[in-house]
DNA sequence: CACAAAAATGGTATCGTTCCCATTGGATGA
DNA sequence: TCATCCAATGGGAACGATACCATTTTTGTG
């Protein structure tokens, strides 16, 4: 084996095609078009024979460009997470950026860890998916003029734009749909709200709308993973309301899936007593009669977080997106028919 | 707004504690002991302070050292690769090592784009779940001495670790299993195996053990994701066996989910006629009777990975792994339950 | 045809680190 | 006591690119 051939750099491109690194780094650059043909076609044919590729960490350093993107995920693990991280991803690479994924698994300290970490790459710009509140770190990313996107989770004092699903109209259209087909109870599950501000904000909009349609209505939190905790409430809320048609509401995929644990533990036939939930999942269609649900638009959210912060660093690139608050879609199933 | 506070840098860091960068440098480094007590101290004060930070493009560009593990995807959206990553990302961390993860979408073309792009970033190591055949990329990595681990999937003339499931064993497994059970006639369904070498050995080892075991059999592979085709396989299987005890085993995640599909539409009986696939997913315990698979350990799987690569990185930091091949765990449900 | 303006190209300092090689000062040993 | 060595520290060159300014060549115009 030869002895670790070093990459080649743009000095030795230079020297093949008998020109400057000057040209060479505009030939790479974005001032392609300032060279004359016969230059470019040189240049072209030397980065070809040495199999040049401009070494991005020495770019990031002159000009701080560092075409990187950062993101924080506050569980990898969640499918909404992936497909949200999915439809990012593929925005990045639209405008030709990469991105560097930090999966926080919801622990403050990694995330804390994650942020300087990606400073210190000096990522271009930021999409949060929080699982604390690290306001200071954010602070000193938006004050060095780094740009940040909120997904989801909005974070205390941190002024910036925050993607996410239009909660209320969720909330709203979710207990519109099993008010009409006859539900007069519903229990909302949920996980704790502490560290997101979406499930605050979708709990407290369930139990005011709830009010208004005038539905028997409660709230149970799952604590830990296996929903003991959630199992006592559910039985507890219908032996409460026997003589009232009673569904459930999760807040999202995560408590979908305990739920749906839970009726299968208690034998609840589904759609006798309603089950619903934020988040599609793949496999909601197929525990019969199917579970209604109401889907996010994970991608268009994911692409509409990466325009944003194009948006902020190089603004002729990229316009603003218009909105940033998305309208789930509602999918009916089984679950929710009488 | 201050005007673009600029981050602080190694030197201001070293004015301000009265002494110089090399021993700032020092202190950040690995070679912090080598500094008296009192220069530490003021030192970690003064970096204290500014909230400086190491600029990781700076160390990445002159030692080479990136601090940055490359991890190539093929699709991000399917639960097994969503958990290997997790597990991969765990052990970087570990290791001191970011993560860049970057997904190919089973997209040859967008594989070779990354595998560029990791290369500008100087990655110090690679993971790679290969979707198509980067030969000569990979080559070009190996050949510069950045230690390469194939995930999963092997890639033609490319000498390296392959971490992943033992593929002989599993079906070995399952069809044991399914032949204990008394299923008299399988069929096998895969995802199209062209491009992975995981699925051409599970088609091939297949063909293999239930001819050894006497078993009827026959395989259909997933051309469309509506799975029409298979439909049709499926029926004719059934049909064609009437008179034998059949079941159904499925390659991966992605196949179980189009034939449980499948399953409801032709409203075939779980257990009657058995069901098996190869990967657990969230919601295989909920279709009732449950659906029995073959777990992989997907967490032990990306910490390996990981090893091998830090094996070649740093010797002295991690030992080669004992095992590269990883054995699945079976996971009785009814589905295979006549 | 001369002169200005624009286009094409090149040279050099610089980004923030690490690495190599001094330099200093006190402890050790004969 | 003096040479020697080691530990602690500092100075400057490099890493590979970009940005600015200088230079050369071309083009346009009266």
């Amino acid at each position: 084996m030869p002895p670790t051939p070093r990459r080649s750099t743009i000095l030795e491109v230079a020297r093949l095609a008998g020109a400057s690194k000057t040209s060479v780094s505009r030939y790479f650059g974005e001032e392609r078009d300032r060279l004359s043909p016969s230059l470019q076609a040189r240049i072209a044919h030397a980065a070809g024979t040495l199999g040049y590729q401009p070494n991005q960490m020495a770019r990031g350093l002159k000009g701080g460009r560092s075409k990187l993107l950062g993101m924080l995920v506050a569980d990898i693990r969640n499918p909404f997470s992936v497909a949200i991280t999915h439809g990012v991803e593929q925005a990045c690479r639209q405008y030709g950026y990469s991105l560097v994924v930090c999966n926080t698994d919801n622990d403050p300290e990694q995330e804390r860890q994650h942020l300087d970490l990606l400073g210190a790459y000096q990522v271009e710009g930021l999409v949060v998916n929080a699982s604390g509140s690290p306001e200071r770190q954010l602070h000193t990313f938006i004050s060095q003029g780094t740009p940040i996107v909120l997904l989801d989770r909005e974070v205390d004092h941190v002024e910036a734009e925050v993607v996410g699903l239009d909660n209320h109209l969720a909330i709203d259209m979710a207990l519109e749909h099993l008010a009409d087909q006859g539900y007069q109870a519903v229990l909302y599950v949920s996980e704790v709200p502490q560290q997101s501000s979406t499930r605050q904000k979708r709990l407290a909009r369930f139990n005011h709308t709830a009010e208004q349609l005038g539905l028997i209505h409660s709230s149970s939190l799952l604590a830990n993973s296996d929903g003991t905790a959630t199992l006592q409430a559910l039985s507890d809320f219908l032996a409460a309301h026997q003589q009232h048609a009673c569904a459930v509401l999760c807040g999202n995929g995560t408590a979908t899936l305990t739920v749906t644990r839970l009726f299968q533990q208690l034998d609840l036939p589904l759609g006798k007593v309603g089950l619903m939930g934020i988040d599609e999942l793949d496999w909601c269609a197929l525990i019969s009669p199917g579970i209604t649900t109401l889907a996010q638009p994970t991608d268009a959210m994911g692409k509409t977080a990466v325009q944003c912060l194009m948006h902020r660093i190089a603004p002729h690139v990229s316009s603003m997106p218009a909105a940033l608050s998305f309208s789930p879609t509602l999918i009916e199933r089984g679950s929710t028919q009488r």
